[in-house]
DNA sequence: AATAAAAACAACCGCAGGGAG
DNA sequence: GCTCCCTGCGGTTGTTTTTAT
């Protein structure tokens, strides 16, 4: 401590942007760029250490922010990127286009983080707190974390015919290298530019005699702000895709995944096999047949492994995007293509509470379409269990 | 309508890592 | 190898808005 803060040493302005700061910011680099961003402020005209402007401009002038409130399919995919990243909310943003690591944190510590708790979820651990308190029963230090706990045990009466969700730590806990391999890939994914956001939702089988999953059909898409499509050939093995791919069972991250070799990979610690299948985080809870597996090849669909059941719903009817290149960048920053509204198939929750209604079907054409391939949408429900309002 | 509490949002701060000299 | 500068990240705090009483 002890040390200035540089606008502190440079007497600069500081605390909420005006209007007026806001527009020469965005002028100046709309104009020239940033450049260095150290003499941004100096060119724009502004009274601001160029870290205040950069701030500034990434997290709210930005012209390809989302805005608004985040939809379900961004709150559960944040929950299951945080389960494998942990706190690098950074990376974690990387896969959410339009929105900022600063928002995302700021979602998580005001608002996911809760719902987790309430539910009896420990939101660092993704365990339940059943089972965090068993092996560390000291960690609940503070008062607020303690409340959570109790409140959390009431909840737990009320959905305690439901099986704890499988969780994403409890197949990665030991694989920091597939969180490395993840994110180089990740980060690799992103430096590939004129791309556009979007998610497939391939079909699975799951071959119990071999370990593998494999894809049946359709393209796969890696899901990255900046990521140029993956579209993998359906005939293109999976074990050959698993080397591209970490070795992830997130329920996004495990689209393309050679389990048994990935595992292998990275660290030969296994998922959890329930009945011969390996269970996946936060499968859908109370759903038996999840744990039946009769033959030696069953589509994960088939079995409500996902924690989108309206995937399995609509098996064959799923996002297929001829060519994505039609897709464009720029309407996609336009809002036109919000990533949400590809995944804006209701979700079903895997914890449960009460959130706000948002519709993303901001646009005429595939939000429309999309619609349309969902004949029977269902009351929307959050990860928490919930119907939306 | 007024006030307090909670939630949401915005910004700051310190540190770490990388590149240049 | 050292220092300086720049950038980016994550934790934290401050401010504003919303909700409850």
């Amino acid at each position: 401590m002890g040390r200035h803060s540089c606008c502190h040493k440079q007497k600069l302005r500081k605390g909420l942007w005006s209007p007026e700061e806001d527009e020469k910011l965005l002028k100046h680099i709309t104009k020239y760029g940033h450049g260095c961003w150290s003499s941004v402020p100096k060119l724009a005209g502004l009274q601001r250490c160029g870290k205040s402007c950069r701030l500034r401009w990434i997290n709210y002038l930005r012209p390809d922010l989302k805005r608004g409130t985040f939809s379900q399919q961004e709150e559960n995919l944040i929950i299951e990127l945080h389960a494998v990243l942990g706190n690098r909310w950074s990376q974690i943003a990387a896969q959410l286009p339009g929105r900022t690591d600063n928002e995302i944190k700021n979602l998580w510590n005001s608002c996911i983080k809760k719902k987790l708790r309430q539910r009896g979820i420990d939101p660092t651990t993704h365990k339940p707190f059943s089972e965090v308190e068993s092996v560390e029963p000291n960690k609940l230090s503070n008062s607020s974390d303690k409340n959570s706990v109790l409140n959390a045990a009431d909840n737990s009466k009320q959905v305690a015919s439901q099986p704890a969700p499988m969780l994403v730590s409890d197949i990665e806990k030991n694989s920091s290298k597939a969180k490395e391999f993840f994110i180089d890939a990740s980060n690799a994914c992103a430096r590939s530019a004129n791309s556009m956001p979007c998610f497939s939702l391939p079909q699975f089988q799951y071959n119990t005699a071999t370990a593998n999953l494999q894809v049946s059909s359709n393209p796969l898409f890696w899901p990255n702000q900046n990521c140029k499509v993956f579209d993998m050939n359906p005939e293109l093995s999976c074990s050959t895709i698993s080397t591209v791919t970490p070795s992830l069972s997130s329920t996004i991250l495990l689209n393309s995944i050679d389990l048994k070799s990935s595992v292998d990979m990275a660290s030969g610690c296994l998922p959890p096999v329930c009945a011969g299948v390996p269970s996946f985080p936060y499968m859908e809870a109370g759903n038996p047949s999840s744990c039946s597996s009769g033959s030696s090849s069953s589509s994960m669909f088939d079995t409500g492994f996902l924690p989108w059941p309206e995937m399995a719903a609509e098996k064959d009817t799923q996002i297929h995007l001829s060519d994505p290149e039609d897709l464009k960048w720029s309407e996609y920053l336009h809002g036109a293509f919000p990533v949400s509204s590809v995944l804006n198939c209701q979700s079903q929750p895997l914890y449960g509470t009460d959130v706000k209604v948002e519709s993303h079907f901001d646009m005429d054409g595939l939000g429309l379409w999309h619609q349309n391939q969902q004949p029977q949408q269902q009351q929307p429900t959050d990860l928490y269990g919930v119907m939306k309002r």
